[in-house]
DNA sequence: AACGTTGGCAACCGCCGTATG
DNA sequence: TCATACGGCGGTTGCCAACGT
């Protein structure tokens, strides 16, 4: 037996909103709060919606303080950052950005971000494409302005990826998402990862173990060298220097006292991949060595997915 | 001017996890 | 323990303005 629906659609509105309900919605929430039921709320109102609709309406254009279109690229850099971490979780990297909805950031990656990263360049900027024509023109006006290397501001085609990421770390320290709550990794390719994160196993020193003995439901060639007081001294990844793969970099961003110790980064073959130790070395510092990198692999990652998708 | 195409985005759909009885 | 209801989430669809031919 199926599961019942949570209105009868029979007698539901459906649709874009009207101004009338929208005033009703954000007056009543205003005034009383949802009420702890969304499914029950519009009938309290009169309004002939879906409780998931209006809590929908609500979350993602009605309540205070939220932003739409104008995405800088200070947030364009944590989105892209966030993306090749943790994948497309949408409602995580929103909890990042204050103001910003999971269906903006969403929609913002799927019409822009990705064709970015891709290299797709439009014809002719600014000319495609449907203009906002809403109350905010500024706003419309803001989403096509970008800076230059020099902070220059002018209204021309895609600014530049960022050299380096600054997010705001720590994210959600308290409460480390495990990689095995993932639905999809972050960039699959008919069911795997991309080729970085196939080189053969390697032969290392120490004594290692991965990631899922750790808790980490990874199956990552990622390998880690203990020492005797527990902590990661010596750290060895999937990697011909496209990047951390992304269980590391979660590591590195959740989990950061795990590496403390961690004087070296090699690659498979036992190179040594940082200049120098890590020794005092935030994430941010090290995500800045690597961050140029790991845009790289999400790149030629993202372009082999489409060509895939295209039969090329 | 008319029609076709493209791209942005609001909204819907359906699955999943959790709370509750 | 199981069934049901609900909130939350990511994927997808469809509308429509802007633009191209």
């Amino acid at each position: 037996m199926g599961r019942a629906p949570c209105c009868d659609k029979a007698n539901v509105k459906k649709g874009p909103w009207s101004p009338e309900e929208d005033t009703k919605l954000k007056s009543y929430i205003e005034k009383h709060g949802f009420g702890g039921n969304w499914i029950a709320l519009p009938q309290k109102i009169g309004l002939k919606r879906c409780g998931k609709s209006c809590r929908l309406r609500w979350l993602n254009y009605l309540r205070p303080n939220i932003k739409h279109g104008g995405f800088s690229e200070e947030e364009d850099s944590i989105i892209c950052s966030l993306y090749i971490s943790i994948g497309s979780r949408w409602s995580i990297i929103a909890s990042q950005l204050p103001g910003r909805t999971d269906n903006d950031i969403k929609n913002y990656w799927n019409t822009r971000l990705k064709k970015k990263l891709l290299g797709k360049q439009r014809k002719e900027p600014g000319r495609r494409g449907r203009r906002r024509t809403d109350n905010n023109p500024s706003a419309a006006q803001e989403a096509a302005k970008v800076a230059d290397d020099n902070g220059n501001v002018g209204v021309t085609g895609w600014p530049q990826l960022p050299a380096a990421v600054a997010v705001p770390y720590p994210i959600e320290q308290a409460s480390p998402l495990p990689l095995m709550t993932r639905k999809k990794p972050p960039v699959e390719l008919g069911g795997t990862f991309s080729a970085a994160h196939h080189l053969p196993q390697p032969q290392i020193f120490g004594d290692p173990f991965s990631f899922s003995s750790l808790g980490w439901s990874s199956t990552t060639n990622s390998l880690l060298q203990e020492n005797s007081s527990g902590t990661i001294q010596a750290l060895q990844c999937t990697t011909t220097g496209n990047g951390f793969s992304a269980e590391i970099d979660e590591l590195l961003r959740f989990n950061p006292a795990k590496l403390e110790g961690v004087d070296w980064l090699y690659d498979m073959e036992g190179t040594a991949m940082s200049s120098s130790p890590l020794e005092n070395m935030n994430w941010n510092e090290v995500s800045h060595l690597m961050y140029p990198n790991m845009m790289q692999q999400l790149s030629t990652d993202l372009l082999m997915e489409e060509r895939l998708h295209l039969g090329m």
